[in-house]
DNA sequence: CTGAAAGCGCTTACAG
DNA sequence: CTGAAAGCGCTTACAG
């Protein structure tokens, strides 16, 4: 069917050994050079990948496990680690777990099988805290999210100190009575709660938070529910874009005027939050330096597998917009 | 190093060829099923996915090439794709080539070389005129867009027909100078152009359009020098929500008002339209349907490869908004 | 520099 | 139902 590097080798006149020597620029005289490289033009050969892999134990595969490539984040994190891999010759095994631990499980099943050099993964609370790295047989980069117990390499955010800042932001603009809505799947909710707890401790005042599931819908409802009764917050935080669109829709559907009733800041500087009025108040993730760090890592880590451990803590960047103008 | 079916086999005492019959559910008696599976569970055996693609000669593997996974429209098809695509037990190689003729030549290449079972191809106008399908030895499924030359299975949207009811819209609103902003690398700018001019020339209209890279920056610039120029448009439509987000973005830095002083529609029920004030007009494309119809012809024209060629063509639905509201 | 040979880890006729 | 053997398409010591 398909030509093999046999047919080529007969073509040219020389072994299946030197055809593979000059497409993997190995030491090959001019003129057979120039034979096999005409064979190959005339033939139209391509190397079956499946059988370099498996013949040099190399996949030159890396897994990169998400939630949700639709959320605007993991979108364009795996852009980034993507122009990375394939620079470095490595492809990306795409994988979307929907925060579901039997999927995550599943995909690390199968990147098993692949035979993958590492994984780059993103993973829920509960398997960051159960996960045996060792036992996998690939080095594995954490990205986002990153559990204590976690033994391996990791591109975060500074969580802590970015929801605080975000705190600290709407202390200084007057607000009071503010409260939070976190993920409740990833270690990145209890992080920003942390850091949302921390500085309102230490403004004196009580950290009001709900934990919900990370999705536009499941915000969207709490903070409907929430904005109804009777101690209702004056300004919201939500810990990720998916929970600040779900903010927003309740808003919008309540009615409430931003900020004049309700002042809102999140995470995120997602496109739409530029554009929604008055402009969202987020704290923005370095998206493009998360993908590219973590795939960098990846690469470091399969040179020296000895290498210690390393964390790479970047910083959020706060953009004031609209949403969190000063209590008028 | 990892063990091999070998090593089970030896731990079952049984053959490889029976530990191979178990894992491919082939037929074994119980009773070596049995030790089969007790062996693959204590050595935590995992099949090598590259031996077993080489050996039976299906890759189980499909390409989706895309211009840039971060366009809305092609995280979210991939996605569908990807769902359709795992639960068949075929897996994805996700490829962005930036409209990139180049690009799209060195994934196709790379796709042979994967020996993938096909390709679901969002092609460059340039590429999707001259691809030789007959040559790549794999199917190939085009979304978005496809040559007239394209001798393959589509999806597709009613281009012609969604521009033209952009455009009876915005007449029956009583706007008249309607100039519209076209991406210039894709059919698909072409075909919309194409519906555009008919239902302007139908209302005895004159169809001022213009034709841009197919990016936010591109239709940015392109429309900030539009709006200031003496016959500048009462209404503009975008051909795709780069385009579209690029337009608003020049409309709030010029400080016109929409829909006052300007209307706005165009394509793609991106996140961001709807919370952008005043709401955007928009063709909202069934973007699930189409990653799903997508990977679904793709599995079909693999069990039938004699099967005629189908073109799916589906209708977009219009979201009516403020941005195009009556002419006050 | 070059080629013959072994072998990566599987699947699949072929016999029994 | 079961096993021995061949072979998928490569790469890589090993000799020369």
């Amino acid at each position: 069917m398909t030509t093999s590097i046999k047919d080529v080798a007969l073509l040219a006149g020389v072994s299946v050994a030197t055809v593979s020597r000059v497409l993997g620029n190995g030491p090959v005289s001019a003129a057979l050079r120039a034979k096999v490289e005409a064979a190959v033009a005339q033939s139209g050969y391509r190397p079956n990948l499946s059988a370099r892999r498996l013949r040099s134990q190399a996949s030159r595969t890396i897994g990169l496990i998400v939630s949700d490539i639709r959320n605007p984040f993991f979108t364009s994190v795996s852009r980034a680690v993507e122009d990375v891999a394939y620079r470095a010759g490595m492809r990306v095994i795409l994988c979307n777990t929907d925060e579901n631990p039997d999927k995550e499980a599943m995909y690390l099943r199968l990147m098993q099988e692949e035979r993958v050099s590492g994984v780059i993964f993103a993973a829920t609370r509960a398997t960051a805290d159960s996960l045996d790295v060792a036992g996998l047989g690939f080095p594995v980069v954490m990205i986002d999210r990153a559990g204590p117990a976690a033994r391996c390499d990791a591109v975060l955010l500074d969580n802590r100190t970015a929801a605080a800042q975000l705190v600290e932001h709407l202390l200084g603009r007057g607000y009071r009575r503010i409260g939070g809505l976190f993920g409740n799947t990833s270690s990145t909710g209890a992080e920003r709660h942390a850091g949302f707890v921390e500085a309102m401790r230490g403004a004196g005042l009580p950290a009001a938070a709900r934990f919900v599931a990370p999705s536009a819908e499941a915000a969207q409802a709490a903070a409907s529910a929430w904005l109804r009764e009777a101690d209702a917050p004056e300004a919201l935080i939500a810990s990720n874009g998916l929970l600040l669109l779900g903010a927003v829709k309740a808003v919008r559907e309540a009615g409430i005027a931003v900020p004049g009733q309700l002042a809102l800041a999140g995470f995120d500087n997602d496109s739409w939050t530029e554009l929604a009025d008055p402009g969202m108040t987020v704290i923005e993730q370095p998206v493009d330096e998360i993908g590219r760090a973590a795939m960098e890592m990846l690469l470091e880590r399969l040179e020296r597998p000895e290498r210690p451990l390393r964390k790479v803590v970047l910083a959020g960047r706060l953009v004031e917009r609209g949403s969190s103008q000063r209590r008028g």
